[in-house]
DNA sequence: CGGCAGGGAGGCC
DNA sequence: GGCCTCCCTGCC
């Protein structure tokens, strides 16, 4: 086991918050099978204890947990009021992770009007019947199989793992990702309203997921992803944020004009709070 | 007046 | 949630 130290950062939080589905509970700790190999991190204080399937340096778990970002500065910029004061109070350790792509994208597809256990359950079959294994602490772990292999497969046998009619999202977007009509690598680079609107072309993936995959895998943390618990907050709390309309677009663009470009991050304290407290 | 873009509502997957 | 279709509205 590797060592690394930390500050302000929750391993729990950042992982149980409901960002990622890359990120399984295992043991004391944490396992990401989905990023070329297989991961395992566990927290005992301001340390963080890793391993590893090949090898995994320390620059590279930080940018998975993105321990690099100016947590202070972001809590800073986006405790706009009370409200946000509290979200941040109940987890101030919680960071939002930087999941790879293409997991990433075909885990909020499995997450469309699903309840987190049952996408934690279909993901998970879709790596145990097609992906690759590895081999960490004398356990086999399965990662999320490439956009080649999601491709080959037909859609009738995809509905049957518990995916029903996602099934057919999954398909058509990883064959989409497979002819290179998108290229999900280099939306990282592009402008934020860029790789939304490219993300968007893919079937099945609309304003929300595109968000999802905006912030939790290519790093906008801009994108201020609404689902119905976001939903919740903004008809309760901020009724100002529907005043320019009532529509997806102008929701998520009036959050990011009021918490700024850590707008994200904001989702991501309001979210998990309101979850576990309302 | 017509044509058409944009947003809300409902049904279906 | 996303897609599709229908329908209303607003605009030049």
């Amino acid at each position: 086991m590797q060592k690394l130290r930390t500050r302000d950062f929750n391993l729990s939080d950042s992982m149980e918050c409901g960002q990622t589905f890359c990120w399984q509970k295992h043991g004391e700790g944490y396992v990401n099978a989905d990023v070329g190999q297989c991961v395992y991190v566990q927290q005992k204080g301001d340390t963080l204890f890793f391993d590893s399937s090949s090898q995994l340096n320390e620059t590279s778990l930080t940018e998975m947990l993105r321990l690099s970002d100016p947590l202070d500065q972001i809590q800073g910029e986006v405790c706009k009021d009370e409200l946000m004061r509290r979200a941040i109070q109940y987890a101030p350790g919680l960071r939002v992770v930087k999941d790879p792509e293409f997991p990433c994208l075909i885990s909020f597809l499995c997450s469309i009007r699903n309840n987190i256990p049952n996408i934690r359950k279909t993901c998970q079959e879709i790596r145990r019947r097609y992906g690759p294994v590895y081999r960490l602490m004398d356990t086999e772990f399965h990662g999320m199989p490439g956009p080649e292999r999601l491709a080959g497969i037909p859609p009738d046998e995809l509905r049957e793992l518990g995916l029903d009619w996602r099934a057919e999202f999954i398909a058509r977007t990883s064959m989409s990702i497979v002819r290179e009509e998108v290229m999900l690598s280099g939306l990282c680079q592009i402008p934020y309203e860029e790789a939304h609107t490219e993300l968007k072309r893919l079937y099945g993936v609309g304003d929300k997921v595109a968000d999802c995959v905006c912030l939790f895998a290519l790093g906008h943390l801009e994108a201020f992803p609404i689902d119905v618990w976001i939903e919740r907050v903004i008809q309760k709390h901020y009724g100002i944020f529907t005043q320019s309309g009532k529509s997806y677009a102008k929701k998520s663009e009036a959050a990011r004009a009021y918490f700024g470009r850590y707008a994200g991050y904001a989702q991501e304290y309001l979210y998990y709070y309101s979850r576990n407290t309302f």
